[in-house]
DNA sequence: CTGTTAGCGCATTCAG
DNA sequence: CTGAATGCGCTAACAG
């Protein structure tokens, strides 16, 4: 059996109350005391039994997710994700509570996270915006003790915990990896759909696709800003698209998909040799399985939201994670390995079996 | 507060000993008091404290781990996983062990099968060899209760209780997608390298490598058999190489990537238009760098251990799984999004910052 | 058939 | 500064 605080209290000539004292680093014990106590802890090589602690202290873990509302289909299917996690969380003796904040506002988004340090949760998720605000806001919880877990987008590394999300970079130079290939030899016009360049995600993303295409030479048109309207995506890449035929790929690098695909529809005669977007909705699906699409770089938001919960805990509780299982995948999706399920939701719980 | 046995017990007016004989089905408790208390159970929406209840029984579950011996760079690997796995498992209450049997040895496998129905583990995590006499063994198990997981290679569903790993067929129609679009335009001639035909995966990657590629008229040589051997795979290729340059692809749907990438290291004059294998090793890492290899598909060996012990753990409680946090994915690697660690090693834990 | 009681590993009063 | 006692939610003898 693992050694408990009995073992140490016995080897350490002390009561339980004393052990459990030093164990919660609380006062009240004499150095001297405290020294032999730590002396038998690390000499036995106790590890405290996390489920009964908990148990005892009728702790529940309290964290708040910040998402941004609006119409993005991957930051709904994000809070649906939490949401998911919020139905579950009861058995973990977690509590998570949700609230939105209008997108791209820093204002916003700040008041919120003051009005989070109010309530005391035991962590808070947040999908960041980089602005001045924000990032103060975000060290007033971070001096307040709460563990702050950035998901899908970053703040500056000393402004929080841990980030729950993909490498921008690399998905960039991901997709510029698979439009050169998919471009074949020679060179080639490459168009890039964006939201919004005031994302440090996005800027990320061009950056290391530029990088990636730029080795082999190809010409990047300049950037189209949508300004995640689906209208103004749609006109932009139309009005590319008749304009020019020379048009070799297209890499949508942030929202803006309903446009990018609604325009490509509207131009049957003519497809690109390769389209590339981000993020596995129920549109990008339906695309890439109409072959609209070719490839669609995701980030796994189920896996997002159960990893910020896990690496809140585990700040919580002062324990290491298991690096590999928080790290989150560029998912690369082509028509021929979709996930099973509809959309981005989760598949029903099958019935368990024998046993 | 969520409800507890008292709660339970006060409500339909029964002690505890008596809430607790029907929580755990066993028997001794009248059908019509057994019918009150668990009218009172769904009434009160009570859900089972599983920390509590494992704290109260000391419980600890004991799995299983049986896995191929040689020197298969990916089966060393998943190795590595579980004994990662191993060293956290005590937190958890669960105890793993481990097993190797020799490899392709249905006989070996089926034995090791039955040797562990008599230690009677809370559940059984198996790479499969899909041959009667294993399945006959998995089907021992079953019938003596005990949960068996197959991982990385399947039985027939009916003989396990779930399978961790990816979808084969699925894999090979990527393998096919991808190499299709990275050759381009035209006919090409394709090679596929094999380990040995016998076992499953390598079948259903080749079928649906061949789904893929036959849409578009590609011509695919007949399959490469290296045994696992590495001189062999590399003497195959190599000869390939040499006699013609007329190769467009080649495709590694398993074992021998060793050999394949000497072979290609072999011959610098010429390289095939795309190069695609399986599983990501400090070899296919290596050849992926330095250009040989294009893509390389990966199952992540890590998370199917994480995975395989999830699912055991569910599997003995009784209680339903995560779907989608169980699906494992078929990654795809180019080198422009390679994860940081080295090999397929977990990286090494950070210290846990701030908070 | 049913109830009482002690205890799992730990935290927390409340005395001393 | 330190210790004894009680209880968290649940299980398991052991009595009735």
């Amino acid at each position: 059996m693992r050694p408990t605080v009995h073992d140490i209290a016995a080897a350490a000539g002390v009561s339980l109350a004393t052990v459990d004292r030093v164990l919660n680093r609380r006062p009240g014990v004499k150095a001297a005391t405290r020294a032999r106590v730590e002396a038998a802890i690390s000499d036995i090589g106790y590890e405290r039994d996390m489920a009964a602690a908990n148990l005892a202290k009728g702790r529940v873990y309290s964290f708040l997710f910040i998402l941004p509302s609006g119409d993005n289909s991957f930051m709904r299917g994000l809070e649906a994700r939490v949401r998911e996690a919020m139905q579950r969380a009861a058995v973990d003796r977690v509590a998570i509570s949700l609230v939105t904040v209008p997108p791209f506002d820093p204002a916003a988004l700040a008041e919120a996270l003051d009005a989070a340090e109010q309530a005391r949760p035991a962590g808070v998720a947040v999908v960041a915006v980089d602005a001045p605000e924000v990032e103060a806001a975000a060290l007033r919880l971070k001096d307040a003790g709460v563990p702050l877990v950035t998901l899908v987008s970053d703040l500056p590394a000393h402004c929080r915990s841990h980030f729950a999300g993909i490498d921008n970079i690399a998905a960039g130079r991901t997709a510029g990896g698979l439009m050169r290939r998919f471009i074949g030899p020679g060179r080639g016009r490459v168009a890039v759909l964006a939201g919004s360049m005031r994302v440090i995600d996005h800027r990320e993303r061009l950056e290391g696709f530029r990088a990636a295409m730029g080795e082999a030479g190809h010409e990047i048109l300049p950037v189209l800003e949508a300004q995640d309207d689906p209208a103004e995506a749609e006109r932009l890449v139309g009005a590319l698209l008749s304009q020019s035929r020379e048009i070799s790929g297209i890499y949508s690098l942030g929202a803006g998909n309903r446009g990018l695909i609604a325009a490509l529809r509207g131009q049957p005669s003519f497809r690109p040799r390769a389209v590339i977007a981000h993020e596995l909705t129920a549109h990008t699906r339906l695309a890439l399985e109409a072959g609209l699409i070719d490839a669609v770089l995701n980030q796994d938001a189920g896996h997002e939201v159960r990893s910020a919960i896990r690496v809140l805990k585990a700040r919580a509780d002062g324990v290491a994670v298991i690096e590999a299982q928080e790290r989150i995948r560029i998912d690369i999706f082509l028509k021929d390995n979709l996930p099973f399920a509809e959309g981005e939701a989760e598949a029903p719980a099958r019935s368990p079996d024998a046993a």
